[in-house]
RNA sequence: CGCGGGGUAGAGCAACGGUAGCUCGUCAGGCUCAUAACCUGAAGAUUGCCGGUUCGAUUCCGGCCCCCGCAACCA
């Protein structure tokens, strides 16, 4: 049986401080897509990886005195290492930008829609700070003038960039929603981003001075500008199939295939309108569905910052907790598609609550049973999983809604056992009892079939442990 | 009239045109297989404010107040 291709894509955080818990968020839950795919019979391309040009990035490098080349080496290692920490699959593809693949890639396709006559050259303005000696975008602005600054006028600067025909694409890109409204998930999304494009689309710049900023890819056939890092990282999503040297798997999972897009809510334009205009522009296929996170924030709901100081490294958490307890917050505490504050004790509560005194002691109690009573379960009857709600939140990305379809089942399994007692019916009447337990092992194996793509290691350990029909040697998860 | 999200029991969230549910916490009872875990029950909400539609609105419409994020060339 030839298996279905299933493509899925995180952002690339850009490589300019150590990984945050918001994108611990975005690739863990694009893990738990993949695996579930993975294990419904699709043959999986998941992708990942780092971004690693642009102003920021040359800047930094050149502030702590070292080789731009050598600073994003020394930073990818940490974002490489999220494979371990957060344990997320095996077979999972990591790009970076810098790959001499990806940069002809690039070039590649910045010529492709050139020929297509979706690049000019214009000029643009841009506001010079001479106290910070930095351009300035508006944001970082007040009252029109510099924030650390504000003594200070603002010098104009013109330069030549090359513009992309981002203006072009309005009714192309309202026409891609129109036909396909599960493209950008959540809905509300999809109407932000349709509002947004309904206002008119302006054409943006895609390259920089090369001599001011040399950290980029060259466009081609003019080595006065690189590319502005957007126009670049963005084309990661398909240089990293091999596009347009390998077109085979290219054509099998991009335009065959069903290809998703994990990112936060600040991506949103970037992902669902620029990008996939961009692709319009060299007629390639669009993206399938673009899933939009919502931002974690910190102790009550505000924004997370150092000066705060509510912000919450995710290897402290796996540390402390392991990495199934961050994957089970992850995807079950916090909202699917809004945003979610994450704190330590909320942390702990949960933690407490549903996987210590929930899953772990369920595990517990049951396999203690099944154990004493020497029960052999027929875990093959329940291998396939047969529940529609849990399938189907999955299908749409609820990760939530998933979890929490397990979790009633943990549930109805902690009633039946203290409903039927089956630890003292095995005493008087043991058929009976051991038919009870049996019914109960059947719904341990199911909790974990379904715990395999959010607790891979955990569901692992169960399933081990019922066909073995041993007791765990120590607590699933400890309390806390 | 820039855009979007939100205001529901002590806290965090859910739901929906027709008795407002869940988790944590609190109180009472039960069970003993289990990680002082598990099960049951109780207390606790005029669903931000005002008006409208409706037999009926928390849910639809209008207005107002408050909170948060974004406001594209910030990668």
């Amino acid at each position: 049986m030839s298996k279905k291709p299933f493509y899925i894509t995180t952002t690339l955080p850009y490589v300019n401080s150590d990984p945050h818990v918001g994108f611990a968020m975005e690739i863990i839950r694009a893990d738990v897509i993949a695996r579930h795919r993975a294990l419904t019979g699709h043959e999986v391309f998941f992708n990942t990886g780092t971004d690693e040009h642009g102003v920021k990035i040359y800047q930094k490098a050149f502030g702590e005195g070292e080789n731009t080349q050598k600073f994003v080496d020394r930073y990818v290692e940490k974002f490489k290492n999220l494979k371990d920490i957060l344990g997320l699959s095996q077979d999972i593809h990591f790009i970076r930008t810098t790959d001499p693949h990806h940069i002809s890639a690039a070039q590649e396709f910045w010529r492709r829609c050139d020929k297509a006559g979706y690049i000019y050259k214009k000029n643009y303005k841009t506001k010079y700070c001479t106290g910070c000696e930095l351009e300035k975008t508006d944001t970082e602005l007040e009252n029109g003038r510099c924030i650390i600054h504000p003594t200070l006028d603002l010098l104009i600067i013109e330069e030549e960039n090359y513009f992309f025909r981002f203006s072009l694409f309005g009714k192309r890109l309202l026409d891609l929603y129109e036909k396909t409204p599960d493209f950008v998930v959540p809905n509300s999304r999809l109407n932000e981003i349709r509002a947004f494009v309904e206002r008119g689309l302006e054409d943006f710049s895609i390259s920089r001075l090369a001599s001011k900023m040399p950290w980029g890819i060259a466009v081609p056939n003019d080595a006065d500008h690189v590319m502005y890092v957007w126009f670049d990282a963005l084309v990661n999503y398909i240089s990293t199939l091999g596009w347009p040297n390998d077109t085979a798997n290219f054509e099998k999972f991009w335009a065959n295939g069903t290809p998703v897009q994990y990112c936060g809510k600040d991506n949103l334009r970037q992902q669902a309108a620029m990008w996939q205009a961009m692709l319009m522009a060299v007629g390639l296929p669009n993206s399938r569905h673009v899933v939009i996170d919502g931002f974690i924030t910190g102790e009550g709901g505000l924004k997370m910052s150092k000066t705060l100081g509510n912000t919450v490294e995710p290897i402290d958490v796996v540390k402390e907790y392991d990495t199934d307890a961050l994957r089970y917050f992850v995807c079950r505490e916090l909202s699917p598609f809004e945003d979610g504050a994450f704190s330590l004790e909320k942390f702990k509560e949960a933690y407490n609550a549903n996987l210590a005194n929930g899953l772990g002691n369920l595990a517990s109690r049951t396999l203690k049973m099944v154990a004493d009573n020497t029960v052999t379960i027929d875990w093959k009857s329940v291998e396939d999983i047969s529940n529609a709600v849990y399938s189907s939140a999955l299908e749409s990305f609820n990760i939530k809604a998933a979890c929490d379809e397990i979790w009633k089942l943990i549930q109805q399994t902690d009633k039946l056992i203290q409903d039927g007692q089956p630890f003292k019916v095995v005493k008087t009447d043991p058929e009976k009892g051991k038919e009870m337990i049996q019914a109960l092992g059947k719904n341990l194996y199911i909790i974990a079939r379904m715990l395999e793509p959010v607790l891979p290691s955990t569901a692992e350990t169960i399933k081990k442990l019922i066909k073995e029909g041993k007791t765990p040697e120590s607590p699933l998860f400890m309390r806390k």
